[in-house]
DNA sequence: ACATTACGTAAGATATTCTTACATTTGTAA
DNA sequence: TTACAAATGTAAGAATATCTTACGTAATGT
C-alpha cells in the first residue's frame, strides 16, 4: 500500500492549519523539532505523521488532533431489542463502579 | 529521542481500547492488514502509529481518535481493579451493541 | 531587476519497519 | 498438577521509510 492510497488525507489538513495559523515550513520545523524538508513531505503525503507528531502539530496549529484526523460525527439509531438483553448484565455492576464505568466509557466513546 | 520518551503514550491506550473490545491482537491484526507481531510492538511502544491506523484503530474498537491521541482528560483511575471486572463484563457485549447501551444508560443517569 | 524567503526535491546515509520463525506466557480442560 | 491450546512477546535479516544535506525553482517584497 502506498502512501497516497491512504483514504484520510490529513497531509492537506496540516498544510491548510499551518497557513490558518501563518506560519511558515521553516518555522513550524523548528517548532517540532524537524527538518524542514520533512514538513513538506508530510504536507504532500509523501511522509507519514505519528500520533506525537498528530499532537504537536495541533499545539502548534491550535486545532485539535481529531481534526487533523479527519473524524466526522456520525449519528446512531437507538432501538434495538438486544440492548434490553445487554442492560441485564450491566445491572450486575454495583452503582457505585457503574457510575465510574459510564465516565469511563463515555469518555472513550465515539462523538 | 526514543519512543518510550514521547509524552503521549497512544500504546497504553490502545491496549486498553482493545481490551475492552474484546479482541486478540491476532484479530485486530488481521481486521487491519497488520501482522500480529506489529500490533504487539504497537502496544508495547516500540513502533510508532500513523495517522491512518489510528483512524483504523479506533474503528476497529469503537473509540474516538481524539481519546487515543490522549486529548480527552483521563480523570479516572483506570488501574482500579473493580473497574477492570466490569470492563471486562462490558467486552462481552458486541461492540455495535455497545455505544447505544451507553445511550440508554447515560439516559436513564440523568435523573 | 534584485534580494530574500519559502518551498520542492534528489541522493546517499541512517533508522525504522516488515516478515518469519521461535519463545514465553496465559488460560483451560483432563 | 500436567498437558494442551491460545495469546502474546521477541529475535534477526530483509525490505522499506526516514533523515540530512545540498541544490533548484517559485513566490514575495523592495
Amino acid at each position: 500500500m502506498t502512501l497516497k492510497d491512504q483514504k484520510s488525507d490529513i497531509s492537506a489538513r496540516l498544510k491548510e492549519a499551518r497557513k490558518l495559523a501563518g506560519l511558515s515550513q521553516g518555522q513550524v520545523a523548528k517548532i517540532l523539532g524537524l527538518h524542514r524538508p520533512t514538513v513538506s513531505e508530510i504536507e504532500s503525503g509523501r511522509r507519514r505523521v505519528s500520533a506525537d507528531e498528530i499532537n504537536s502539530f495541533a499545539e502548534a496549529y491550535e486545532v485539535s488532533g481529531a481534526w487533523l484526523l479527519g473524524e466526522i460525527n456520525e449519528t446512531l439509531e437507538t432501538n434495538d431489542p438486544r440492548i434490553q438483553l445487554a442492560a441485564r448484565e450491566l445491572a450486575k455492576i454495583k452503582p457505585d463502579d457503574l457510575e465510574k464505568l459510564l465516565r469511563l466509557i463515555s469518555s472513550m466513546r465515539d462523538t
